[in-house]
DNA sequence: ATCACCTTGTACCAATCGGTACAAGCCGTC
DNA sequence: GACGGCTTGTACCGATTGGTACAAGGTGAT
């Protein structure tokens, strides 16, 4: 019938915000119509997989964007403290201030986290070893670079959940701001 | 047909369990039958409410557990050091060491959150209100007894989803002890 | 023993689930 | 301008969803 040629580079993130709003089940093939415009032939025909297909890809998009934006930045800084600083400020502004929920937790926690478990496994342990490199760089012992980018990653986590459970990002700000002075603090 | 008095008390339970395996949406009535033993007609006997009855009243048992085990001791403790400490102990047995999840985060992070928002918020102010309490006690001024409190509650919220994305309980044990220390050291 | 009431299994309901089939149409290529 | 290959809308599929109706059966009080 047509032909609008909607690129995969901009259903992914459509896709997204479909997974992220109602997690991987409640993201009905009626919501993620709506929200992308495509019927389910196009979905089809993009995304021979189904739902679970659109969801690996969704999972991979995010965490190219995390290693482009945060995990290679945090690696490469010449200042380890201004890669890490660097790190926050990508956080607050990709999670809106926490209004924006982490799809990789929110995976983590329901019912399809086996299907996701690599994709899941890959985006924490990346997020931690990167921290825990530039940790290390600020003078931080192996052992307390890793326990202590862990505690940091966890704590994102937690404002994220803290914050839609309370309906008031200053949680997730002041969070934030309380982690970064933790981690950026004279070893 | 049958009389087997199943009562409330032993099914809200059951309830809660599938609840926080599935989430809201995912708990079907299909798995709900299953944990619990009940058909439709004596679950929508007990619960004429249906679904949304059914985790209402975990969610108000939940609390209710938590005002018992964990605030109340918090507020009556002789000592707050040690009500404290008897917290983070009960914290780790609710929660089985992260291998159980907490469904008021889960329902938080979900599309139902709005559905049960009352509870939510109920949930996580009460124990965030009985910690600051305990830390005033402790020596804290208010500004940051409330601050600490919202960090650690914040924290393991974090450490359930890092532990279950990890599949790895030692997260949330080495979490659990790092909170600990920061809230139990001297003001 | 009777009776009213509570509990329960089963059949059933419309709606929706994820997914498939396929014809109709648009496109670039020749 | 005809062709072949993508892309797309729509109709359709069986399975499952949450929920209702109700008859059958059990229980306790009398």
């Amino acid at each position: 019938m047509a032909k609008a040629i909607a690129d995969r580079a901009e259903v992914v993130p459509q896709l997204a915000e479909v997974f992220r709003a109602h997690g991987y089940e409640g993201a009905t093939l009626a919501l993620i119509t709506e929200a992308t415009g495509l019927g389910k032939g196009s979905l089809y025909n993009f995304f021979p997989g189904g739902k679970e297909q659109m969801a690996q890809e969704v999972l991979a998009s995010i965490d190219l964007w995390f290693t482009d934006h945060i995990y290679a930045p945090l690696r490469s800084a010449a200042d380890p403290a201004a890669g890490i600083a660097a790190m926050f400020a990508a956080v607050d502004s990709y999670f809106r201030s926490g209004q924006r929920v982490c799809l990789v937790g929110v995976v983590a926690l329901g019912a399809a986290r086996d299907l996701f478990a690599d994709a899941v496994k890959t985006y924490f342990t990346g997020w931690i070893d990167a921290l825990a490199h530039s940790l290390r760089r600020l003078g931080h012992d192996k052992a307390a670079a890793r326990h202590m980018a862990e505690q940091a990653v966890l704590a994102i986590q937690g404002a994220l959940v803290l914050t839609r459970a309370l309906d008031d990002t200053r949680v997730f700000t002041r969070a934030l701001a309380t982690v970064r002075a933790q981690v950026l603090a004279k070893p």
